[in-house]
DNA sequence: GTCTATAACCCGATAGAC
DNA sequence: GTCTATCGGGTTATAGAC
């Protein structure tokens, strides 16, 4: 979800608009992100920005789409390109977002999981498509530890695990971007690593 | 952190808005709750509140400091009231947080993670109250770990576990909350729960 | 489709009488 | 300390010329 990542040419309004949204909404959130800021920031004007989408949330919707069209493109693919085991993929992944806390000294992590919680009530337009992001990733996570196979224990839910090693990411990022340090990230991902590797060496099959 | 738990008498002008802000930002965040809003709920007026708080901001402090004051009489107290075994007084903790979002249809959890991930550049006033509010938090819950002594292998490292406990209840607020549906929290504290288990039944000491 | 100007509204904060 | 009225500015969204 790496949003330097996204590389291809922004040609059209629309897209300059979508990504200037995509760059704010993560650097100040959704609310605090005026439309005047969109505009600014994409070189546009508010004429063209309400003849392509009706308001302010539509854009976030476009956002939304986009970060889920990444997903696959933009985060797992690089995360995985040098990395064929599939246990060490979801760790590759959990390191993506330490790179992306690190490298902005902690201030900013996972944008899809700002957004929930920055909106308490949203629009179920809206809802959907941070739903639809979040089980993308946690299938994709779900995914490696089926192809882990019987280097996991049988009797252990490989979906429980996925939702896992999202909400300790989502959590890590949480105390992280507070402290300004990475330090209770790696606290969380060093004990889920812990639980898996426990799992891995696990007698009971 | 249950506000209802808030029982002494809010007597006071201050209490009033202090007590009202808490509940609005809880439900609708800090952003989205406006001066008047906390007006309304408190039946006070403008004069009033900025005669006792230079601003808005100034009224997130005493909330923050309200609820720090109120990690030990009104969230540990009662959720460990019965609960004499440090194992599971942990996951006493983490029910109490089930329950809360299950009574609001699953729409609010950690009203703390909330507005942590809601400003996204806080004034260090408000950073630091956060982190306080955390940290107490994981203190409690890492002194239940070292209350556990033996039954924990001595390799295994208290604080992360309790750090963890965080993220695994922060993170899972977020995707039910996002999913409107326990189904996420759930998830993620069985495999904590599974994790802890494993680590008092495991054999390395 | 693009641009400027502005409408209509809500915000946090303040003034000043009582 | 409490109240009413209001200021100045920022917000989303729109109108209308080009």
């Amino acid at each position: 979800m790496i949003i330097q990542h996204f590389v291809r040419v922004q040609t059209s309004t629309r897209d300059k608009i979508v990504f200037a949204a995509m760059r704010l909404f993560g650097e100040k959130g959704y609310n605090s992100t005026s439309v005047a800021d969109i505009l600014n920031a994409s070189g546009m004007n508010a004429g063209s920005m309400y003849h392509l989408f009706p308001g302010k949330q539509d854009v976030l919707l476009a956002v939304l789409d986009t970060y889920l069209e990444g997903i696959q493109p933009m985060l797992l693919a690089p995360a995985w390109a040098e990395v064929p085991d599939p246990i060490e993929r979801v760790f590759a992944l959990l390191g993506s977002y330490r790179k992306r806390l690190t490298s902005t000294d902690c201030t900013y992590g996972c944008p899809i999981g700002s957004i929930a919680l920055e909106l308490h009530e949203p629009d179920p337009a809206v809802r959907d498509r941070l739903a639809a992001n979040f089980a993308q990733w946690v299938d994709a996570v779900e995914q490696c530890f089926v192809e882990a196979g019987a280097r996991l224990p049988k009797s252990v839910n490989r979906r429980q695990l996925a939702v896992m090693a999202l909400t300790t990411m989502e959590g890590g990022v949480m105390l992280s971007r507070t402290d300004r340090s990475p330090r209770a990230f790696d606290d969380a991902i060093r004990q889920y690593r812990g639980y898996v590797d426990l799992l891995l060496h696990s007698r009971k099959r």
